[in-house]
DNA sequence: ATTCATGCAAACGGTTTGCACGCAT
DNA sequence: ATGCGTGCAAACCGTTTGCATGAAT
């Protein structure tokens, strides 16, 4: 079995100090492989005996992403922030208006239509954001069976 | 003078009952021109001497939203969401961060994008939102001037 | 006359913060 | 020894809601 990556290292990357808590909350984004919310993150931690408070879960996603480990968004429109490992691909959302989950997918398709938009506009692009929403697959079958 | 829209008009054509307070806030939220929050028009309007109250102003965001007159999108990242006029027109926009004027461009990239999405996820996309932001033609300018 | 919109204040829920204590350096 | 991390509870703030009143149909 493959050995898990070493928190710590990273987390020492960074200059930052190194918790038990920090690394907890870093291992579960990462095995989440999804966007995840601060209360989930706290939930799972609970369920894996790890004993952490709200309020520091907070308090680590906030020094996890002001040190660019983790990033935070807030496409839902139920006001809850979501995190996940910053990789360095640029990436885009697909949310799901059913289930409300958050996929991830790598790589972009705008780069060609951005130069054509700067050519034509004279502007110069700094960044976009780009959000698709609709029904994921397991969402899809389910709606067939009701 | 053109005459303003009949927001009244409006209202009636999505058998939505016609109050004051629903014209004022799809009129300044047009006059905006660019997505807004709940509390800015909240004071825009008593800077136009319109007296309602802050939970008007959400209820009336939510009739609007719900009847496809303007949508809702939580972009920022400090909680507050935002609004905007529901054009027919599928376009998006190029922002300038520095004088913050917006641009419309019509059409899209993403057609085809969205497709290779669906095959590969097995998600169907129902919509997007695409912001793209940077500085126009005219800010880059003067900045070379600074 | 009926139904729905509005104002007010209070509730709600996700997030932040003050304080005292504990742990990493 | 010092500074930073943590737990707890309370505060915060954008948003929603219950209730009584008022306006639109």
């Amino acid at each position: 079995m493959e050995k898990s990556k070493d928190y710590g290292e990273i987390l020492k990357n960074k200059k930052m100090r190194n918790t038990k808590h920090r690394k907890s909350v870093i291992e579960i984004i990462e095995l989440n492989g999804q966007p995840i919310t601060a209360e989930e993150i706290f939930l799972k931690l609970k369920g894996h005996n790890v004993t952490i408070s709200l309020s520091t879960v907070y308090r680590v996603l906030e020094a996890l992403t002001s040190n660019g480990l983790i990033s935070k968004s807030s496409v839902t429109d139920d006001n809850k922030n979501l995190f996940e490992i910053n990789s360095l691909e640029h990436k885009h959302h697909l949310f799901c208006v059913k289930c409300r989950k958050l996929f991830s997918v790598n790589g972009c398709p705008l780069e060609d239509y951005e130069k054509d938009l700067e050519n034509k506009f004279g502007f110069e692009i700094e960044g976009h954001k780009l959000e698709m929403y609709g029904r994921c697959e397991c969402c899809k079958r389910n709606d067939k069976n009701i």
